[in-house]
RNA sequence: GCGCCCGUAGCUCAGCUGGAUAGAGUAUCGGCCUCCGAAGCCGAGGGUCGUGGGUUCGAAUCCCGCCGGGCGCACCA
């Protein structure tokens, strides 16, 4: 659990007990205080702002409300010695034998520990990737899928009732180009010289085998038809083998949907034009002209009426089109369809991941969240932005016609799944991200996930020299859990501990916003306090782990090496990333 | 013109939603391998947190104004 939830609810009753002594009002509001790691350890394992917070609703001044809460934390069993400082906050030191239940949980719970119950069960929908199903996916879009589905573990781990879910634009003119480019895939494995792909066409190699395999399935059968006929037939299989590309694609890296929503399937269905009358009886539905767009020119703008959405109602620049000019539906008003869809599935609480360049889509879309739910769902959206492809220092370009489109696939078999799943988390979303597709298979310090995973191969090395030099003991995680921590006292042990101990509040705290990379920082922060505390071993014989004349202690320091461990694997597997034991 | 994101050490970035003396990596300089993996560790220098105001016990963090950078801005998806 998390230990510094724990202690503000000891914190609360100290309180509560104040009040009961008559010392404090019973008017308190302690909802903004908070019990955290304080930034400097030498200020001790936790420390409070109660005092802060509420001295003033007390009429005290703050270092007198800290004396009297110092007085009842005194006589915590898990608190050593308590502290005021600075302005006024409350400092306490735990004890030993607290931290050594915390090694001990560690080893327990094993690849379980750093779960939390914070999300209490509750759905959330996480949405993302939802590339165009007109080709195979390209390196722009990894970094979505990686961060979606690592938010989307974060979010599992934080106790979340997650569903991953993939949003399929079948339903947009740029699958009708799809059908046309197969058509003519088609009639090219049919013996046909189609010569050059013409302008507007997808012209990728991809689509040979979809032309072969209909070509296979139906021969000659719709060489004559017209477009209006075979248009439909050629439009569902060549998505469906997209969606099959996509699918492995994702595979590749990892990443498992589970569910996949068809934006055609919502047209199909009436959906749209049911929103659209939603939003009509609620009187949010208008005939009218919008403005032309400001600060950029648009050759062939023509003022028309069209179907808006009062979205300015709702937080936006300006109302939205909900129809196009020649009275289709606009893609925004399927999207309305389809994030309404989602919330009456029982998604109140929904997340989407997109590229920075939809930023300016987010109003509109909270807007409409808005709107639709009467205000009772969420929406987050998180932006990812751009990663900047480098090769040793210099930029890569790429260029569909160039033939230097570089794939997913490609960039996976390059630098392998793990290496670019954790690369991704490095940076928070919001960030640019360089991406050095020769430095990350340096296998240096130049690759990131090379220092945590350093870690983790040099404790599973103590792990097999304690095998050796202590064959007749058990040294599985269950028996270490028995060990005699009261051994660990050096203090670099011992904050090694409280570092481990952290990783719950940790997954809380990046999961509430919304923000996986933390992990990664702190994984960072764990694979150090360990690379130090090995290093000390070298300079100081008394600190080497293993000593065969001492088994006892280096059973006890075997305990704090798998509780490292353990916490690096459970961090790690957040990321989707497996640590290798020897590199 | 409007909206969103960003501005922190020479460079790349953290900074736990308002906490204490602002931290890592990298680069530079100086140390540590007869000893559990030196792909590592320890130490030093390096900052007006773009800027000017405001809010309060307290601001890199929140609000407003400037300066500088990125992205987006009818109907496309």
């Amino acid at each position: 659990m998390n230990i510094f939830t724990a202690i503000r609810n000891n914190i609360l009753d100290s309180l509560d007990e104040l009040v009961k002594d008559g010392k404090l009002p019973a008017t308190i509001d302690p909802s903004r205080m908070v019990a955290e790691p304080p930034r400097d350890a030498a200020h001790g394992d936790a420390a409070t702002n109660a005092a802060m917070v509420m001295a003033a609703q007390a009429g005290m001044k703050p270092r007198e409300f800290a004396e009297l809460l110092a007085e009842k934390l005194k006589a915590l069993p898990i608190v050593e010695t308590v502290e005021i400082a600075g302005p006024g906050f409350v400092n306490m030191r735990l004890s030993k034998t607290f931290w050594d239940g915390c090694l001990k949980e560690i080893l327990e719970k094993g690849s379980e520990f750093g779960s939390s119950d914070m999300g209490k069960g509750r759905k959330k929908n996480v949405e993302f990737v939802s590339a165009n199903p007109t080709g195979p996916m390209h390196v722009g879009h990894s970094r979505g899928a990686v961060f979606g589905d690592a938010l989307a573990s974060l979010l599992q781990k934080a106790g979340y009732d997650v569903t991953r879910e993939y949003y399929i634009n079948d339903a947009g003119a740029q699958v009708d180009v799809l059908a046309r480019s197969a058509f003519l895939r088609y009639k090219e494995a049919l013996g046909e010289n189609i010569g050059a792909i013409p302008e507007g066409l997808y012209p990728g190699a991809y689509l040979i085998p979809v032309g072969k395999a209909l070509a296979e399935k139906y021969g000659n059968a719709w060489t004559d038809k017209p477009e209006a006929e075979w248009l439909p037939v050629f439009r569902a299989f060549a998505i469906e083998k997209m969606m099959d590309m996509i699918r492995d694609d994702l595979a590749a890296l990892g990443i498992k949907f589970d569910v996949f929503s068809s934006e055609r399937a919502l047209v199909e269905a009436g959906k749209v034009d049911e929103v659209i009358e939603f939003l009509r009886s609620k009187g949010l539905i208008y005939e009218g002209v919008l403005e032309p767009p400001k600060g950029k020119v648009v050759e062939d703008y023509e003022p028309h009426p069209q179907t808006l959405f009062k979205a300015t109602l709702f937080g936006d620049d300006v109302d939205r089109a909900l129809k196009k000019s020649n009275g289709f539906q606009t893609y925004f008003a399927s999207d309305m369809a389809y994030h309404l869809d989602k919330y009456r599935r029982g998604f109140d609480d929904m997340i989407d991941v997109w590229g920075a360049d939809h930023g300016g889509y987010v109003k509109r879309m909270q807007a409409a969240i808005k709107a639709l739910t009467d205000g009772k769902a969420k929406l987050d959206v998180k932006l990812c932005q751009m990663v900047n492809l480098m090769s040793n220092g210099e930029p890569v370009k790429m260029s569909k016609r160039a033939g230097t489109f570089v794939t997913l696939r490609d960039m996976v078999d390059a630098v392998g799944k793990d290496v670019m799943r954790f690369i991704m988390l490095t940076r928070k979303n919001d960030a640019q991200l360089d991406f050095d597709v020769e430095k990350v298979k340096e296998q240096s310090k130049d690759n990131p996930v090379f220092y945590v995973n350093y870690a983790y191969a040099r404790a599973a090395s103590v792990r097999r020299r304690a095998r050796e030099m202590f064959p007749n003991r058990d040294l599985s995680l269950s028996a270490l859990a028995k060990a005699d921590f009261s051994l660990l006292t050096d203090e670099s042990e011992v904050a090694l501990i409280r570092l481990l101990a952290e990783l719950p509040r940790q997954v809380e705290v990046a999961a509430a916003a919304h923000e996986p990379h933390r992990i990664a920082y702190y994984l960072n922060d764990v694979a150090a306090a360990f690379h130090g505390l090995w290093n000390k071993g070298r300079e100081n014989a008394d600190l080497r782990f293993l000593e065969a004349d001492k088994p006892e202690q280096s059973l006890a320091r075997l305990a704090l090496i798998e509780a490292t461990a353990v916490v690096i694997a459970s961090g790690l597997d957040i990321f989707g990333v497996t640590p290798v034991e020897e590199m």
